[in-house]
RNA sequence: GGUUCCUUAGCCAAGUGGUAAGGCAAUAGACUGCAACUCUGUGAUCAUCAGUUCAAAUCUGAUAGGAACCUCCA
């Protein structure tokens, strides 16, 4: 009766874990901080910038993707339904080029890459999408959208070409903060004569080369900005609550799509702008130039998923993170530093026989709330090791405390799967207890060279 | 030229008005049959200058240095 009232206990516990979380996060458009409103009660909405599918996914191209699940794992755990969604580009000048050098059609290029960019996520351990837009499936719409603009005047028709015409609308540039007038000097925009303001922007491009539709204007090929806009419509049909992508795609991407959303539904398409920032290897942008870019595959072959989101979430998302031997080592020290925590700390719980459950703490709560604060995994990693200090500390007592120990084991655990680590559960059979036993046993006896023999045996099992 | 941002101990890094979290490294000690693991102790006045304030790393201004975007890019 008692077990059941606990347990019950729990369950309410864990129900108001998940409920009332506030969560604040920062705003590109505001530039702040602010306390995230879904708009539909207890629903989030979230669409990520997807690569286009020329090549493999660098290690920046990992950063987005880690840093959007982690937010999308910590939505869920404050109890919020996700619908996430990231596209794949598979229109694009580049496959074209490349479908050419390899004298394939476009699509065995982008399937290749959709493929590996697929394998990625799941080698990356992010929790499946809700929906994965290509570009290919959804041309006719389109078509009709840049139609609609061109009726509604927004946009025209220069030799085939359509363009959209920024000062249609009285806000663009509203996420960067760029004024119009502002762009020209300086700036790096080509010659175009077929534009009437050289801001303008390309919703479809005539083209003979490659991948070609037909439309009202030409035979040609969408834009990348537009491509984006209709995704997100097609996906989730109107405004969503959080477009995440890279700090890079600020301007001009993002702010073409709000302008084009503008224009086509009066309002600014997303309610929160995420940019994550750049990742740097050895103090050094990467770039093909500099010759240092890293496959985000070959460094999660070499590290290991667990350290590459470990060191990625480290740095905070907003902030350029650095990949070298340094920031690696510190990485993998850091987390081995926390599963050896738990390693020790379950096999002590499985050698007394103690049974398992999946009660938690206020630890976790507070990791909750670090992590609320606009992904302060900083923060957030400073309570994690806090609680492994006590774990460490509770499997060296000498009065043994295994509840205490159980329920911090349980919250390291869950905070570690926020982050989307996992960690082995680690499970012992009888003859391992029994084994681990003896070993002990041995070693009173002083007699080590079985007590060493034994211990190669639970090393080898992952006990030890 | 425009926009946005940054400068905290050897390194990474939190902290947005009340006298500096955490981690890595280093170092001293404890534990230990050895190895590994672990625990405890030790360090910065926050780029510089000026101002606002009873009080500033935190606000304002200036100076120096750095970054991103304005061109394909996560």
């Amino acid at each position: 009766m008692r077990l059941v009232n606990r347990r019950f206990y729990y369950e309410v516990l864990d129900k108001n874990r998940k409920k009332n979380k506030m969560i604040k996060l920062y705003n590109s458009k505001s530039n702040k901080v602010e306390e995230f409103k879904p708009i539909v009660e207890n629903k989030v909405n979230m669409y990520v910038c997807g690569p286009t599918v020329y090549n493999h996914a660098h290690i920046g191209n990992a950063r987005p993707v880690i840093v959007f699940d982690t937010l999308r794992r910590l939505f869920e755990s404050c109890g919020y339904d996700v619908k996430y969604a990231s596209n794949f580009t598979d229109v694009d000048d580049k496959i074209i080029n490349k479908a050419q050098e390899e004298n394939v059609s476009e699509s065995v290029i982008s399937q290749r890459y959709i493929d590996a960019y697929s394998k990625l996520r799941d080698e990356l351990n992010t929790l499946p999408l809700y929906a994965t837009p290509k570009v290919t499936q959804v041309m006719d719409k389109i078509i009709s959208f840049i139609n609609s603009l061109v009726e509604s005047g927004n946009a025209y028709e220069s030799q085939g070409d359509v363009y959209f015409s920024v000062t249609s609308i009285d806000n663009y540039g509203v996420l960067s903060k760029q004024k119009i007038e502002d762009l020209l000097v300086g700036a790096r925009i080509d010659e175009n004569t077929k534009k009437v303001n050289p801001s303008d922007f390309t919703l479809w491009k005539k083209t003979e080369k490659g991948l070609k539709w037909d439309s009202p204007w030409s035979t040609g090929r969408p834009g990348w900005h537009t491509e984006c806009v209709v995704m997100i419509k097609d996906v989730f049909a109107d405004m969503i609550d959080i477009h995440g992508g890279g700090m890079d795609l600020r301007f001009p991407h993002h702010d073409n799509e709000i302008a084009q959303s503008c224009a086509f539904q009066k309002h600014e398409l997303a309610n929160f702008w995420m940019h994550n920032a750049m990742i740097n290897i050895d103090g050094e942008k990467m770039s093909k130039s500099l010759g240092n870019v890293r496959w985000a595959k070959d460094i999660v072959d070499l590290l290991g998923t667990n350290v590459v989101r470990w060191l990625m979430l480290g740095t905070h998302y907003r902030s350029e993170l650095n990949f070298s031997d340094e920031t690696i080592e510190t990485a993998k020290k850091e987390l081995s530093k926390v599963e050896t925590a738990l390693k020790l700390g379950q096999v002590k719980l499985a050698i007394s026989r103690y049974k398992l459950d999946d009660e938690i703490n206020e630890d976790y709560d507070k990791f909750i709330s670090e992590m609320s604060n606009d992904l302060n995994t900083a923060n957030a990693y400073a309570q994690i090791f806090d609680s492994v200090k006590k774990i460490n500390s509770l499997i060296r007592a000498n009065d043994d405390d295994l509840t205490s120990l159980k329920v911090y084991i349980n919250s390291v655990i869950k905070m570690l799967d926020v982050l989307g680590i996992s960690v082995k559960n680690i499970c012992l059979n009888d003859e391992e207890i029994l084994m681990y036993e003896q070993w002990v046993a041995y070693k009173k006896a002083k007699d080590f060279d079985n007590a060493d023999k034994l211990r190669n045996i639970l090393v080898e099992k992952g006990v030890l």
